[in-house]
DNA sequence: GTTGAAAAGTGCTGCGA
DNA sequence: TCGCAGCACTTTTCAAC
């Protein structure tokens, strides 16, 4: 696994990041190489880790999901990161959870139903894990960026 | 535009969210229904806008992104929120932009190279903005969960 | 709105340079 | 190692139910 990704590489990642849907044998025709190039590439990319794969963007408010917040987590003294991480894992609702500098020790973003799916997900699940001190909540009231990072 | 998703546009959903690469013929096998309903489903949900597209996930510190943050921006009393967005829709670096409650008025995910490129992109873009008051960073040091919402 | 099959185009594999 | 060509498969479309 070593990661040495050329120019090659990054042309095709940032024409597929731009537009997933489209087909090797077109990036190919603009990056003037054959499609079986890219399929290669793409391989290659994947098999090392730098290509995870790809994913359905769907609205969340349309399939029933309103609410997103973000939440500052204090943990107790000497409690343990990674057992917490583990509990938060079991927590559907959770998207994203990161261990930060700052004053939280770690920082959550959660995705709900309503407001009362939110306070449900906060109080009987978040609140209740071992070495959960205490929490701050923002919500999400519009999202008014959302994207990839552009690469080169 | 009427979002009626009934369960079998769920049930869709729910399978190409666990895995966009799967053919349709595939899933219609398993929903037992045709193909060519999939195919018009998916249609019609995407025309609908709830689903947005797919995207190509990229391991950001692969491609050379190895630093991810937090800002919590306070702006000024009176500014317009929406001008300021404007402002950050040109940095490159913000992948997300949330219009908070709590404590920041807007809340911003950022995906830089290094802490020297955090620092330039926080102090020449970020902080010169207008009506941007100041700004609190939350850096983070380890992304332990990243994934989506389950539906159903 | 769904079905089933036919047509067009894509991804993939083996061969050659 | 990289590029080219054929094969298998998928997406897409369309008429009929």
């Amino acid at each position: 696994m070593n990661y040495e990704i050329d120019k090659l590489d990054k042309e095709i990642l940032k024409l597929l990041m731009e537009d997933v849907t489209r087909a090797y044998t077109d990036i190919a025709k603009e990056l003037n190489v054959s499609g079986g190039t890219i399929h290669v590439r793409m391989k290659k990319l994947t098999e090392m880790g730098v290509v995870k794969g790809a994913q359905l963007l769907v609205n969340p408010s349309a399939v029933g999901f309103d609410v997103c917040a973000f939440i500052g987590v204090y943990l107790e003294k000497g409690s343990e990161y990674k057992d917490t991480v583990t509990q938060m894992q079991k927590i559907p609702e959770i998207v994203e959870l990161h261990y930060t500098t700052g004053s939280y020790s770690m920082f959550v973003k959660l995705v709900c139903r309503d407001t009362k799916h939110l306070r449900q997900v906060l109080n009987e699940k978040i609140q209740e894990i071992e070495g959960v001190q205490r929490t701050e909540t923002l919500i999400s009231l519009e999202e008014s960026i959302s994207r990839q990072i552009t690469i080169e």
